[in-house]
DNA sequence: ACTAACGGGACGCCCCGTTAGT
DNA sequence: ACTAACGGGGCGTCCCGTTAGT
């Protein structure tokens, strides 16, 4: 739910346009580029004409841009939700189907996520913020996994988020270049079951491997 | 006779040309989108005319074409010259890097990556065969390996390299967003050191870790 | 009737906003051309709301005339009082320096002028009339100066009255165009000191050469 | 006769359609102020797409600076020509006669004053020169004047020179905004008769009245 | 054969003046 | 009096033929 907050009057109406905007900017820049997404196609799809867009949002950039920040809050709260959750592994594990629940279903989701990988020279700090952020989170659940005793201990905290975050972001790549995504949950079931090996404790990783399959079999 | 002598010549600085036109593409095509490219900025960079441009290249969509199947030609040969190899594991190894050097240091081969995969409604059909072709790469590799006895004969052969593929694919992605590339060598070396113990037998991990490092250290 | 003092309220703070957007249309025009002057800038200036301005003025030309009729009636007053007092030439010469105060100090006033002048395809019939009504009033002080004694008999009125006005005109051109009326009195100063002698009574020169040093050097 | 001589190989045409903007540009700039123009406009004038006009001229800024120099490269040839005259009066009654026949005639000459007054912090640089150079034009006149024994020598040369200047300058404005410029021959040669005798020694004034009338009423 | 100069349409983004609704 | 939205272009400029030289 978008933050309205800050407003005053009758903005009613205002939220609404913005909202559609934002909407019709998400599909946009989630299936063309920056420049080959033209504002005019936005403001049509979102029913207003380009004067209202102005209104709201004061250059293409700076729309582009509110969609990066729309992405990130949304993406944001799936891995902050599961790390109030006990258990480590079984979090990453939950946060990256959620993330690509988002990224099937959401166009701002993977709007952004475009945006900020392939225009990164139009959004400078824009790019290198997310990936951080999910190393980070992916540090501390697997910090969390190696507590509960399902992460070998022995194993470079860092290395070992770097690594998830990359596989995620690799096979996420790849099923968009070949299925536009349809597929992301199986491949990312694929992932889990070869990636865990490498790092989950042998006891623990018969029972991880159908928690796997149960959560991207819904 | 003398005509031909004199075409020959012509074809001589024909060529030249049309590969100054090439490598400007390149470093164009890797830096910007394909519509953020201008072709007079890449004419100028080849030190050529607009006109001449045309003359080589029909559109500027055919240029974009020509980088991405330069770029092909080129990053094929990584792979089949290593599958000659005897040894599996270390071709596939010897060919992820030198794929990073082909990405660090060639820009058409950045270019041919960029174009196909975020142009990808450009140029149809582009996007998925290169990750096709990979994965099959990829496959073989892992068959091979098995048969050296270094990779656990009980994984799936497609699902390991498919595996494989994506987590080059997605530390390639992560390097260039954060830095630009630099520091892809020292991110693949860390990812073949967590994901080897994924699928290698127990006791050819030393030897291989030992033979990461000594590759992407040189 | 408590009717009445609400809106006596509401005319208040109505004549202070308008006088408010009036004075920045003042800083805009005469710093911009009509076309170069922003509305939105004005109300910023201003610091109301286009909303408010529109209430106030039915448009950007409105607001425009309504700043060329302000000037009109500020610098008029400097003609007509003067033309009250019983010597003719003196009055001409403080004519010109209360103008030339005005056009360095009002903002409104240089607008009025630049807007009646550049623009006066927008604004018919507004720009002869000033230079006209200026025309008539050098004729009055100039008939004066002539009863007075100070002028000579035999020139005409009408040719004397014109050329004062344009060479005034033209110094205040100059001026604009060189110091941005920085040096507007010394160039006045000048400007007088060379064209009296062209029609004032030998006898008087000396006296009213003594007179202009005194008004422009106050 | 504009300066082909940079011409490289096949500019003919070039040339015929840079000239034919330049002179829709000089009548569109004469009539409207800079923003009051539109190069579409300038464009259809000349005959031109806007694509041609933007091979010439890289913007409208552009153009304007580019129709400024040719009105200061007309204007001062009218000037340094009368200069090599022995007779220092007559050539600035000359000098004076020409400029208004360039004002009156050559829609480029009004464009480059218009512009260079009015829109001068566009052009920033562009606007004090003219005058300047024309003050000097001016002081060089006076002094042959002085040495011709047609003025008097007691007069200051620099006064006197910027005097005729502005007187020149405020005449051509109003005959501008009064008939847009119908009447300046008319106005100059009163200016001449109300002027000359506030600097012309008394034996030389009724002769170089008759002079006047005979140059401005050819 | 190949190159360079030149010109042509076509939009895209920006943004502006202005009007409804409250 | 103010927020919100509307049309309507303007400028920039891009991609691309076409014509003329070498």
């Amino acid at each position: 739910v978008a933050n309205r907050s800050k407003s005053h009057v009758k903005q009613e109406r205002a939220f609404v346009t913005r909202e559609a905007i934002l909407r019709a900017a998400g599909i946009a820049f989630s299936t063309l580029s920056f420049s080959e997404a033209k504002l005019l196609n936005i403001a049509e799809e979102a029913g207003v004409t380009q004067g209202a867009l102005y209104f709201h949002f004061a250059s293409k950039n700076d729309l582009a841009v509110e969609v990066i920040k729309r992405q990130h809050e949304t993406s944001s709260v799936a891995g902050y939700e599961q790390l109030k959750d006990p258990r480590g592994i079984e979090g990453l594990i939950i946060s990256s189907q959620i993330l690509a629940k988002q990224i099937t279903t959401d166009p701002i989701v993977r709007a952004g996520l475009r945006l900020s990988t392939e225009s990164s020279n139009l959004f400078p700090g824009y790019v290198e913020v997310p990936y951080q952020d999910w190393i980070e989170n992916c540090e501390k659940f697997v910090r969390k996994g190696i507590s509960d005793g399902d992460i070998i201990d022995s194993v470079d905290v860092f290395e070992v988020g770097t690594f998830i975050m990359e596989s995620f972001t690799g096979t996420q790549v790849v099923s968009q270049a070949m299925t536009h995504w349809a597929d992301l949950p199986q491949r990312l079931e694929q992932m889990w079951k070869i990636m865990l090996p490498a790092f989950v404790v042998p006891e623990r990783k018969a029972e991880l491997l159908a928690l796997v399959k149960s959560y991207f079999q819904n």
